[in-house]
DNA sequence: CGCCGTGTTGACCAGTTTCAAGATTGGTGG
DNA sequence: CCACCAATCTTGAAACTGGTCAACACGGCG
């Protein structure tokens, strides 16, 4: 199959190496129908402002709100005693976090650039959601996303190389951000935080940009941006071993 | 944090690097209270049963059944092009699997030994799920569990050497199954399920089982049965980087 | 009893990490 | 506006973990 196709391959059998990053599909506020359920979520939210680098909440806190991130990027990690860390996920303007955590965070969440953030309060969104079956319904199609999309990672960080890894994200982040061939990427997020996303070290990241920088295959303008030139020869490099 | 502990510390910061197997936290049918929603649900399945090693559906497949592990288990997994394959979930008694799958499956599944499962059509399920917002309150908190679980494993795919991946799925296979030190633990998945799981080869999970066997903290009677013997000393190895 | 699939072990190799030295970048204050 | 400093990024060389290839052991089944 093609790295262009959707998750789901045609052939029945393969997956891509494609699509770790937090899917694009199912949103919350921008579909069509049900304006009414997403007006009275958007009632019970806080508009906050984050700069970067704070930590918007820690593994243990108090679970008290729900987030939607309305403009930045927003990474979520876990960290194990020793310091090292992993970074589950990086969300963008529309993707919802912490929705389903009771009790205590089960993840860290900070922020990669200065962020807005929508923060609700879990009970009232509870409330929300036990009155409104359509709101249930559709954050339950979130979290199955959410799986989806951790089952890809899965597939990257058990069973792709380093050089695979890298493409792979490049291809997810170019299509979560929209952006086309020869277009310049916004890349918020440090060598540090790509590297824990990718199960690699800072070093690899670089050496494997470096290369594919030497193969014209991308250009690095400064470490926050990227254009890719021949983004069929990054997919390529995912399909295969190389 | 002690292994021992829950998923989520107490220190509010560092997770430990177990519990990557399907969570023995929510069920849906053990639990109490509720009954009806569980008797409604039972209504609706068929008993079969699959000999072990069979495929019950493959990634791409039209998605026509949610299922429920009786007994036996159950392995999820995903195929990239060249072969390549990452084991996302092992499945035991109790749990569900596939009942947030529209249109296509998005892995596939195949029986580890011989099962015996309960099947739901896709479609009743959605209508009992409509009918009863505790059902779907309870799928929307397994789903979320299924988060959790994912990302637990992806920081044991993303960061922990092949010793601390080796001993972290045998302490979550004992804790998920019930085993106390020094009793039996049945082993029902191959060293090639068991690598696939854990983003390694044969060979390594062999080696890594072989030093436990040495270092006298597990005796591996047959390839199928285990003793941990030191579930201490398991921790330990998953704690720091031995 | 012998075969075949699975598991185990060893020797060697490759990819990734580690350690270390510079280069760039961005932010701060003069 | 520029200079300086700290943080981030890049590159190189060496070490090491885990992978690959290959031989052999074990065990169940015909």
């Amino acid at each position: 199959m093609s790295l262009s196709e959707a998750c789901h391959p045609t052939n029945g059998f393969s997956t891509s190496l494609a699509w770790p990053i937090a899917g694009g599909k199912p949103r919350f506020g921008s579909s069509v129908g049900g304006d009414a359920d997403v007006q009275a979520l958007n009632r019970l939210g806080t508009k906050i402002r984050v700069p970067h680098g704070r930590m918007i909440f820690g593994e243990g806190d108090p679970a008290e709100h729900a987030y939607k991130v309305v403009s930045g990027c927003v990474r979520l990690s876990r960290h194990i005693s020793d310091g090292r860390r992993q970074v589950t996920q990086f969300l963008f303007p529309g993707d919802f976090f912490s929705f389903m955590e009771f009790g205590e965070h089960s993840f860290t969440a900070e922020a990669v650039n200065d962020l807005v953030l929508m923060a609700f309060p879990q009970k009232a969104l509870l409330k929300l959601r036990n009155e409104r079956a359509n709101v249930q319904e559709r954050f339950l199609t979130l979290v199955a996303q959410r799986v989806l999309d951790a089952h890809a990672h899965l597939v990257i960080l058990g069973r792709a190389t380093a050089k695979e890894r890298v493409a792979s994200f490049l291809i997810s982040l170019s299509e979560r951000i929209g952006v086309e061939d020869d277009e310049i990427l916004d890349v918020p997020m440090s060598r540090l935080d790509i590297a824990d996303y990718l199960g690699l070290t800072i070093e690899t990241v670089c050496r494997v940009l470096s290369e594919l920088k030497r193969a014209r295959i991308i250009d690095i303008p400064d470490p926050r941006h990227l254009v890719l030139r021949k983004i069929d020869a990054l997919q390529e490099r995912v399909e295969m071993n190389v």
